[in-house]
DNA sequence: CACAGGATATACT
DNA sequence: GTATATCCTGTGA
């Protein structure tokens, strides 16, 4: 199991060292095959300018899951890291569905196990993330953290999504994977 | 295959 | 009012 201490570090160690972690909310995930740094001297993330009462969870403790609202719809979440109160996460991108295909499959209205999580809106529907996990400690239930078995050959990758700080390489995936989200699937 | 457009919470101008 | 750390569906090459 990983412990909250896995989190007390940057975000540039903490991004590469989650592909092939296993992640799991209630029973129901898989392995992290796609993850992207952000800190608050990044013009693209939701801390650059302060503290608000939506992004309040990434300026706490590290070790917790920080969920917000995307273009009103979506739901991602992010592990927050160190420093303490400098607004540093990690927003997992992509897993490969590996526990609780049917009841992803169920919420996400899909077969393709390629299109259950291969998104930050698609793996937080298809885990059953919502707004009530917005500051939960991740060494508890119902999150769910195992080491990785085997060290995974790690790619890195323009960020997309966002209009500022576009090429900053701080989008880490495992090479080849085929649960990746849009932009750095093969072929 | 590549686009355009819509859904719509939250934050900022 | 405008933009956004997204995704799905429709249209057309």
């Amino acid at each position: 199991m990983i412990g909250r201490e896995f989190f007390a570090r940057s975000v540039h160690e903490v991004a590469p060292d989650l592909i092939g972690v296993t992640f799991l909310v209630g029973g129901v995930g898989g392995r992290i095959v796609e993850a992207e740094a952000y800190h608050h001297e990044d013009p693209a993330a939701h801390g650059y300018r302060g503290r608000t009462e939506r992004n309040a969870t990434m300026f706490g403790p590290p070790g917790y899951a920080y969920v917000y609202r995307s273009y009103g719809i979506h739901w991602c979440v992010n592990v927050v890291c160190e420093p303490v109160g400098s607004a540093s996460a990690v927003l997992i991108r992509a897993l490969e569905p590996m526990h609780g295909l049917e009841v992803m499959r169920e919420r996400r209205g899909l077969d393709d196990p390629r299109a259950l999580c291969s998104g930050p809106g698609k793996l937080c529907q298809a885990l059953g993330i919502t707004r009530e996990h917005d500051g939960l400690p991740l060494d508890r239930p119902p999150f769910e953290l195992h080491d990785r078995t085997e060290e995974p050959e790690i790619v890195q990758g323009p960020r997309i999504g966002i209009s500022k700080a576009v090429d900053l390489p701080w989008r880490y995936a495992e090479a080849g994977s085929r649960y990746l989200s849009r932009g750095l699937r093969p072929r």
